[in-house]
DNA sequence: GCGACTTCTGAACGATTGTTCATACGTCGA
DNA sequence: TCGACGTATGAACAATCGTTCAGAAGTCGC
């Protein structure tokens, strides 16, 4: 394999994490991927919601919506209380929170930070 | 469909940003779902690296390499400077850097942000 | 111009993911 | 206890995504 500047790769190299490190980060970021858990999850930033609740919020059926809680769920980043045949969720992970209000306050805050459409996304 | 608390649900949906807003932000979160453009942007994130630099870097063959730059270049998270048959690719995108940092930081800060093994994952 | 080299691109395969339908579980009211 | 309701689960299908192989385009040294 070729370098280039081969001081600067192992430079690189040192300061990357751990694999297992990389995999859990590109792991919360897949969360993050779809719209759907998205919604869910920008809904359950304020306010603590049965399903239907947000399956509604999020405009979504309620079978989609229940698999979506059951990732997220599973992943730590919502937990549920329980209350008679009702299931209220609220969001858990202080990690994923951040990442969220960042993730808002970038889109309130300038609109010339994603592509544009037809633009040049391939 | 049913509703428990439809003023919530209301305030929750107004809340909502718009529903390209989401779509571009699960594409942001897209890019960095992945572990192999997950090391790439990290390695760029303090270096200006060649595409068969960012390769040994990242571990990772040249063709995915250029691959996965050619996805991230179309998103604008990249930015490329050519200096004859060489690339150099470098961090384009304030967003995309801000999360990385915070991703990062969290790294750093503690480990039990995210699920260990055979824990929690489903 | 010719050959070596770096990068880029296209196509095909395999794997993973999200959605849907249908159904099962647990709970409440009569 | 029985039916209705909210939620959860399983399976199957479609679609998307990443990887790989092979080859093309452009550049430098001779």
């Amino acid at each position: 394999m070729r370098l280039v500047d081969a001081d600067r790769v192992a430079a690189v190299q040192q300061g990357l994490p751990t694999e297992s490190a990389v995999a859990d980060l590109a792991d919360v970021f897949s969360l993050l991927a779809d719209p759907g858990r998205l919604r869910l999850l920008v809904a359950l930033l304020g306010a603590e919601l049965c399903v239907c609740d947000l399956a509604a919020a999020a405009g979504m059926g309620e079978s989609a919506t229940s698999h979506a809680l059951r990732i997220l769920r599973a992943h730590r980043v919502v937990s549920v209380r329980r209350s008679g045949r009702m299931a209220y969720y609220s969001l858990a992970d202080a990690h994923v929170r951040m990442l969220l209000d960042l993730a808002l306050a970038h889109l309130a805050h300038s609109e010339l930070v994603h592509v544009h459409p037809g633009d040049s996304d391939e």
